[in-house]
DNA sequence: AATCCTTTCAACCGCGCTATA
DNA sequence: GTATAGCGCGGTTGAAAGGAT
């Protein structure tokens, strides 16, 4: 007996998603906040199973998602971090907000794999043992594991978790140290192309229309053009003629400001706890939360830290605590600094585990 | 211009995990 | 303790677009 389907396979429409599609589901997520999936297709009469819904909004409509070509560092934080973690995209997206698991999987397998191996080609490799475990979803540094014995298994581990701290120290740190680290003549076009353009601007026309014809457009309107953060951080009208990139030129309610306009369009990850009040500003605190996303809401805002998944468990956590660091990267930086030296000393740095990555760069 | 091949990525599928009754 | 529902995740598929012949 198997399991039995996520729901009813007769009468649920499968393939692309319509833009009228997704106004519906938009509009309903922005009413009743993500969550309860079971209920969104029967509550909005789409023709969509549950699952499809929230995938659909995880992976597409969801707000502070960036779209179009990876930066650089967000190419070198995916290699590190998969290299580290495998082929676990959810945790690898957990430490780029702006990118979806979906999103990190389809440019790894497409792009990154690629470079890889060809980089591998130029250098001579012969790492068939590294590349069949990135195959199966393994770090790679467990790769030996059959062939070593319980000691060396051991020290190998305690190598690979000093290692695995370390380099995600580097990678916060990226965020940290500079909040634009790539030159502006070396930044990708990420702001001004996306594959998504066309069928978000046919979103974005319905948006308006359906927008012209609601009652909440003309209560309150918000133009949000351009917001410089207090570390240079820009959100807003920085990138291109997509919604779901940031922009919010158009009139709007408050609702989809607050849906369409948080997003942090920098290239360079740094997370920023931005609080939004009812006029529409938007604000900062000092502290840069790396890799968290979060958003504090106000009256007339989406709560959106109940969405659902990881963001919704970090972002709870600092909308408890306020700490500049989750306790887990706090615990990463202070334990990989201390542990810095030492794997130096052992010749375990960044070199051996990342060795054929870092050579990228 | 037509056809075939390759690449890209949105969407689907199935399984595992967790919460709840 | 067990069954069930719901959600999240990773692997895979397939349509569309672009490139090569």
């Amino acid at each position: 007996m198997g399991r039995p389907p996520c729901c009813e396979k007769t009468g649920v429409k499968k393939g692309p998603w319509t833009p009228e599609e997704d106004i519906i589901l938009v509009s309903y997520i922005q009413e009743h906040n993500p969550g309860n999936w079971r209920n969104v297709p029967t509550n909005t009469g789409l023709l969509r199973c549950s699952k499809s819904c929230r995938l659909r909004w995880t992976n597409y409509l969801r707000p502070g998602i960036k779209r179009g070509n990876f930066t650089e560092h967000e190419e070198k934080m995916i290699i590190h971090l998969q290299a580290l973690l495998g082929n676990r995209w959810a945790a690898i997206a957990s430490y780029l907000p702006q990118r979806t698991d979906n999103d990190i999987k389809n440019y790894w397998n497409t792009h990154l794999k690629k470079k890889l191996n060809n980089n591998k080609k130029v250098e001579g490799h012969d790492d068939h043992d590294h590349e069949n475990n990135h195959q199966e979803g393994k770090p790679t540094s467990s790769s030996s594991q059959s062939k070593i014995s319980k000691g060396q298994w051991e020290r190998r581990l305690q190598t690979d978790i000093h290692t695995a701290k370390q380099a995600l120290c580097e990678a916060l740190s990226l965020n940290t140290e500079n909040n634009n680290p790539i030159p502006e003549e070396q930044q990708p076009a990420v702001q001004t192309s996306t594959t998504y353009a066309s069928s978000a601007e046919n979103i974005a026309k319905l948006l308006q229309n359906w927008m012209k014809n609601s009652p909440k457009s003309s209560s309150s309107s918000s133009k949000i053009t351009q917001m410089s953060l207090n570390n240079s951080l820009s959100i807003g009208a920085v990138s291109n003629s997509s919604p779901c990139e940031g922009t919010v030129n158009v009139t709007t309610g408050q609702g989809l400001d607050s849906l369409f306009s948080f997003n942090s369009s920098n290239n360079s990850d740094v997370s920023q706890s931005v609080s939004v009040d009812e006029g529409g500003n938007f604000s900062t605190p000092e502290n840069n939360n790396a890799g968290i996303f979060q958003v504090e809401s106000k009256p007339n805002f989406p709560d959106f830290k109940a969405e659902n998944g990881k963001f919704q468990e970090e972002s709870k956590q600092n909308m408890e605590t306020q700490v500049p660091l989750t306790l887990l990267e706090k615990w990463l930086f202070d334990d990989a600094n201390a542990q810095t030296q030492e794997d130096q000393l052992m010749g375990i740095g960044m070199g051996m585990a990342m060795g054929e990555t870092t050579d990228l760069f």
